[in-house]
RNA sequence: GGCCCCAUCGACUAGCGGUUAGGUCACCGCCCUUUCAAGGCGGCGGCAGGGGUUCGAAUCCCCUUGGGGUCACCA
């Protein structure tokens, strides 16, 4: 059975990078009818953020990526928190240790520091540590560890010979093992590092494909060799382009907005990012960019991705999303969406249809739901603003207003039959072309003018609000 | 800098020896039009460079260049 796996660690907001990962894992694992697990990586006890945890896992509910084994799940190799797992870990670097394929280095940070200084002056073109306990009599230094004197344990790298990672994607990449350093596994805190404990839970928790960023290419010969000192068999390792800044750096947030949270307050739909990171570095064999999870799960191959690092690109997600909101979703779907955004904002709405029909009015006028929020608040309230340039085309139209009124407040409603042919009438009347008449009173009915055609506005306003809000724009002229 | 990965329009990509190098975003123009959008139509724009291999290279190989990643008791 296949088993992927993510492996986020708890540090910050939840990354997009993280979601990127999990798509691609999510997908592959439910192609092949296996499991993917998210298994949170918080070894690093000075860089661990406790909120950080929920809300990875929120969104990956969120985005619908649920997880078969996780945290909050559960499953039949947990715990799923490293943090948890410690006494694994430590009896599994012993088996290292009494195998000696791993030895405790009792050097302390400032030597090591102190050594790579030196190495460094030196000239030595090969950095990492000077080995200078490999060889120490274990003995000693079992009594040393025993008087608990603080000490690492590192894995004894073999110093010749080649270690070939067979990734996926790129064929075979061979790295000379004098060219590796003895990597630590077990820190003084008594925490394994990453690559101790990622291997040790992708062994135990099954997972036979990694499929992970590849940022990760240069430590996998490191993790071959913890898989070869255990007798374990290698998953099938697969490396993913990293997606980049524009400046085509790594993907980070000093230079990008990275959180998954944030494009979710700003409306931002699931799955229009899973669709735009489902095209990243992968496309549908027929071309089409609009696609679901589901169409994913369906024509998914590992061998499609393409190996160039993809910029993330706000202005195609964005577009996207738009694209999601005028043409994917139902109105009944769009409506439900938009409402804790109305919410937040403090608007309400006299009902589920007018709602609907503000919606339908506003659909390809915005392209993330807090941007609908934003540009309809005249829809939702009396206290919209008044924007420099229809305040111009208001005083340009001035003298129309209270004659529209007049004629407006004649009617017996404001549906299109009836004010579509009393405007045209109007401007007509006046030897003057629609928009001298439209503009000014778009400008009066929303203080915008960008908006929906006029008609619609004035259905959806209806006969008091516009009467009223014309009254109070003539006062605001002087008319 | 060492090691490793990568290289098609500004961005995302299709292409896997024979194509007028296709599509999408962005940009520009036109159409539609009461505004703004959306939509339709059209345009601009690319195989990093140089060597090979081949009857034939965007496609295969090598070099150069460029970009990126990684060199922690972080993941």
């Amino acid at each position: 059975m296949v088993v992927t796996r993510i492996a986020p660690s708890p540090t910050g907001d939840p990354h997009v990078g993280t979601a990127y990962q999990a798509l691609f894992n999510y997908v592959f694992a439910k192609q092949h009818g296996g499991k993917f697990i998210v298994r949170l990586e918080d070894t690093d006890r000075t860089r661990y953020n406790p909120t950080s945890e929920r809300r990875i896992l929120e969104m990956l509910e969120w985005l619908g990526l649920s997880p078969d084994e996780s945290p909050t799940k559960g499953g039949p190799n947990g715990p799923y928190v490293q943090s948890q797992r410690l006494p694994i870990y430590r009896q599994h670097v012993q088996m290292l240790l009494e195998k000696g394929a791993a030895y405790r280095a009792f050097d302390t940070p400032e030597e090591l520091a102190a050594a790579r200084e030196a190495a460094r002056r030196a000239g030595k073109q090969e950095q990492g540590y000077n080995r200078r306990y490999r060889d120490y009599p274990a003995q000693e230094a079992e009594r040393r560890a025993a008087a608990g004197e603080p000490h690492v344990v590192r894995l004894k790298v073999p110093l010749e010979g080649k270690t070939v990672v067979h990734d996926l994607l790129r064929g075979s990449i061979e790295f000379e093992n004098a060219a590796l350093d003895d990597k630590v596994i077990l820190k003084a805190d008594g925490y394994p590092t990453y690559h101790l404990a990622a291997m040790v839970d992708d062994h135990l928790m099954g997972v036979t494909h990694v499929i992970r960023a590849e940022e990760w290419i240069t430590s996998t010969p490191f993790h071959i060799l913890i898989l070869r000192a255990f007798g374990w068999e290698e998953p099938v390792w697969c490396h993913t382009p990293l997606l980049r800044n524009p400046d085509k750096s790594k993907l980070s947030k000093r230079k990008m907005d990275t959180s998954v949270d944030s494009y979710k307050a700003q409306g931002i739909l699931p799955e229009a990012l899973l669709n735009y990171l489902g095209t990243m570095a992968w496309s549908m064999p027929d071309g089409r960019e609009i696609f679901s999870v589901q169409d994913m799960i369906k024509h998914f191959s590992l061998e499609r991705i393409s190996l160039g690092g993809p910029v993330f690109d706000l202005n195609k997600l964005k577009w996207m999303n738009g694209k999601y909101i005028r043409e994917v979703l139902s109105l009944d779907d769009l409506a439900q969406r938009v409402k804790p955004f109305l919410e937040r904002a403090g608007l309400s709405y006299p009902s589920e249809t007018y709602l609907k029909q503000a919606l339908e009015a506003m659909r390809a006028r915005f392209e993330t739901l807090q941007e609908f929020v934003d540009r309809s608040l005249y829809f939702f309230s009396e206290a919209y603003p008044m924007q420099e340039k229809a305040l111009a085309k208001l005083r340009e139209g001035a003298a129309f207003l209270p004659e529209l009124r007049e004629q407006l407040s004649g009617l017996p409603d404001l549906l299109p039959d009836h004010t579509e042919p009393l405007l045209k009438g109007f401007a007509e009347a006046k030897g003057v072309k629609a928009a001298a008449v439209m503009q000014p009173l778009r400008a009066a009915l929303t203080g915008s003018l960008e908006t929906p055609g006029m008609f619609d506005l004035l259905t959806l306003l209806g006969k008091e609000r516009v009467l009223k809000r014309l009254e109070r724009a003539m006062e605001l002229v002087g008319e």
